[in-house]
DNA sequence: TATCCGTGGTA
DNA sequence: TTACCAAGGAT
């Protein structure tokens, strides 16, 4: 173990000089801070930015959001992945709005029992937002404990990153927002995943891998496992008005989100006009494919436009569909059929 | 606890 | 190309 109280004094006064501007370090509005946070979540600081831009724009505050349309709240998350987290913090917003007068929580029990506070967020924002003694324990902060007390436990467990959060809290600095912030920053701009820069380093003589010359053996983790291939037939299915047919996504994955009718390969034409009491043409032959990679699984999609004279209350205007919220995959099976 | 959730960038 | 990673949480 290294001395904690040096360390802490080093590390946050080398934040307060190098820290970055970022649109979330210029108010000090719970709310926003919170919904930087969800917004953050396996997500890059460079990637979340204009998304926070346009929300607290057009959700001036806590109640603006509360009152919107969950519809609307996924078009405007649209793209940046990961949609259950805005469903969550709808969710959370609004039990805000009613249990406690729109007034983000300054008491931990009560914001961690918010859908999708979990440890990282509810310590990141009781700690920025109110200053409250917490840890908030991200892959940034993971890396730069194990690094530097050589930690060779598998982070991905939660015990273990559990454990460090206790040890963080246990000699944790006043001001325990700048804190959490500083190990953040720390990780994401010096001891980086790949090439850290050691050389530049304001805490390196308090590292223990560094001194090893084994900073590149940490953070030790488990593999990830291969990601499953799927193959999918995509469906534009058009009506006499060139209308597309177009369903909400249920289930986990892409929930809430519309997608075209997708198919396994081998599934008959005559099964999917049962399923819709649809009578179908042929198939087109293809007019493109798409490959799409998400975290655990891999979609190869091959679209084909289908004709019906038939009635189905889910045709939706081809006009209309871009007001839609829709995954990027199914975004770039859409281009497949711009001036068709 | 292990697995599932999106998307984009990098070496 | 492949694998990893990014201010993690729910189940």
């Amino acid at each position: 173990m290294f001395k904690r109280t040096k360390f802490n004094d080093t590390l946050l006064n080398w934040y307060q000089a190098n820290k970055r501007q970022l649109p979330w370090r210029e108010t000090s509005d719970p709310f926003k801070i919170w919904l930087s946070e969800v917004m953050l979540q396996q997500t890059q600081v460079i990637t979340v930015i204009p998304y926070f831009e346009k929300f607290i724009t057009k959700y001036k505050d806590l109640d603006a959001l509360a009152n919107a349309d969950e519809e609307a709240l996924l078009k405007d998350w649209e793209g940046l992945g990961y949609y259950n987290r805005i469903r969550n913090f709808h969710h959370a917003v609004k039990e805000v709005q009613e249990k406690y007068d729109s007034k983000v929580p300054s008491k931990p029990e009560e914001f961690f029992s918010l859908k999708g506070v979990g440890p990282y967020i509810g310590g990141a924002v009781q700690s920025i937002a109110f200053n409250n003694q917490l840890a908030a324990v991200d892959g940034n902060v993971l890396r730069v404990m194990t690094r530097l007390n050589r930690d060779n436990r598998d982070t991905t467990k939660v015990s273990v990153q559990k454990d460090i959060k206790n040890f963080i809290e246990s000699d944790m600095p006043l001001e325990a927002g700048d804190f959490n912030q500083a190990l953040m920053e720390l990780g994401a701009t010096i001891c980086t995943p790949r090439t850290p820069k050691c050389v530049v380093c304001p805490v390196r003589e308090h590292c223990e891998a560094f001194k090893k010359g084994e900073v590149m053996n940490y953070p030790v983790k488990k593999k990830a496992k291969k990601k499953a291939e799927y193959y999918y037939n995509v469906f534009f299915i058009l009506n006499d008005k060139n209308e597309v047919l177009l369903f909400k996504q249920e289930g986990d994955l892409l929930k809430g989100m519309y997608e075209l009718p997708r198919f396994d390969v081998d599934t008959s034409l005559e099964s999917i006009e049962e399923k819709y009491g649809l009578s179908l043409s042929q198939p087109s032959d293809a007019i493109g494919e798409h490959k799409h990679v998400f975290t655990h699984k891999i979609w190869f999609m091959e679209g084909y436009v289908v004709r019906t004279t038939d009635q189905h209350e889910n045709f939706i205007s081809l006009d209309k569909v871009r007001d839609l919220p829709m995954s990027v995959a199914m975004q770039k099976m859409f281009k497949m059929i711009d001036g068709l």
